[in-house]
DNA sequence: CCGGACTCCTGTGCGC
DNA sequence: TGCGCACAGGAGTCCG
């Protein structure tokens, strides 16, 4: 389940292959994977265009072009969005929504988005301005950009538990299961606390866990948990580091008692009662 | 208005 | 070996 690091990641490696190329055509096998009411999808998708950005905000990633036209790609669950060579059997994969013919110096390539349970889309914009207005600005700051007092604004008095918060993309940008479950963990905080009864203490150590743990997931490429590949088809290696998510009633790397599974916010939650003890 | 519950969807992995 | 079923969850929508 691609989250911000897994997105962050998924950027850098398109940056080589999508910045510069021309989209030769599209070719759409979905229409509603595209989440639009305007005609001529394939324009809306960027034919004729040239890729000049590649931007991000929370699991939003958008591909720019040089007329201004823009494409917001959210992965959902399942969705991957990768780089292949021409006649790629990967191409005539089940489930691929719509490949894009570019044309680069780096040589002629196709550009796929694969979703088998479309919980993903794409979101077309005529500018950066409409992307920002209709569709980033219901989000909350960027996890990775995230300060103390941000966050405490954003939690304001919510009593709702603080692993509810950390989900809800109003509240802040990226953050999903796996890495609300790793960040609660490093900072030693309850997921049901009640996210307005953080003290500043906490804050300071939740805002310091999410980097880290964020940073460390994108260094490792993210975490492939069933579906996720990278702009080159590679699987992401955080699974490795995990603390928590996955570990339910295993040891606790920290203290050893078994960890805890339960659901939170209709979320299987797990944490370590021992080391995130106090609500 | 807030927050919890439900819904969409398909692949996976388990038990029998 | 194969069947059926529970489960995984991002985010939009609905409702109390």
């Amino acid at each position: 389940m691609p989250e911000l690091p897994e997105i962050e990641h998924l950027r850098r490696t398109l940056l080589p292959w999508l910045i510069g190329a021309r989209v030769e055509s599209v070719d759409l096998r979905r229409t509603d994977v595209v989440r639009s009411r305007g005609r001529n999808l394939r324009r809306q998708l960027l034919e004729g265009a040239r890729v000049t950005g590649l931007d991000r905000h929370g699991k939003n990633l958008a591909i720019i072009a040089d007329d201004g036209r823009v494409v917001c790609v959210h992965l959902g669950m399942s969705g991957q969005l990768c780089v292949v060579g021409r006649g790629d059997p990967f191409l005539k994969a089940d489930h691929v929504h719509c490949r894009w013919t570019l044309a680069s110096r780096r040589g002629d390539r196709c550009l796929v988005f694969r979703d088998p349970r479309r919980f993903g889309g794409l979101w077309p914009f005529e500018s950066v301005d409409d992307l920002r207005t209709h569709r980033w600005s219901k989000l909350g700051p960027d996890a990775l950009h995230v300060t103390p007092a941000v966050l405490a604004r954003q939690l304001g008095t919510s009593r709702r538990p603080i692993k509810a918060a950390l989900l809800d993309q109003a509240m802040i940008a990226g953050v999903g299961n796996i890495y609300a479950d790793e960040a609660l963990f490093l900072a030693g905080i309850h997921p049901r606390r009640p996210a307005s009864r953080l003290d500043d203490a906490s804050r300071r150590r939740l805002v310091t866990s999410l980097r880290r743990v964020l940073r460390a997931a994108i260094r490792s490429g993210g975490s492939t948990i069933r579906s996720y590949v990278d702009g080159t088809g590679r699987n992401g290696s955080f699974v490795n580091q995990h603390f928590v998510y996955g570990r339910a009633r295993s040891p606790c790397l920290r203290c050893g008692r078994p960890l805890q599974g339960q659901t939170i916010a209709q979320r299987t939650s797990v944490f370590c009662p021992g080391c995130q003890g106090s609500r």
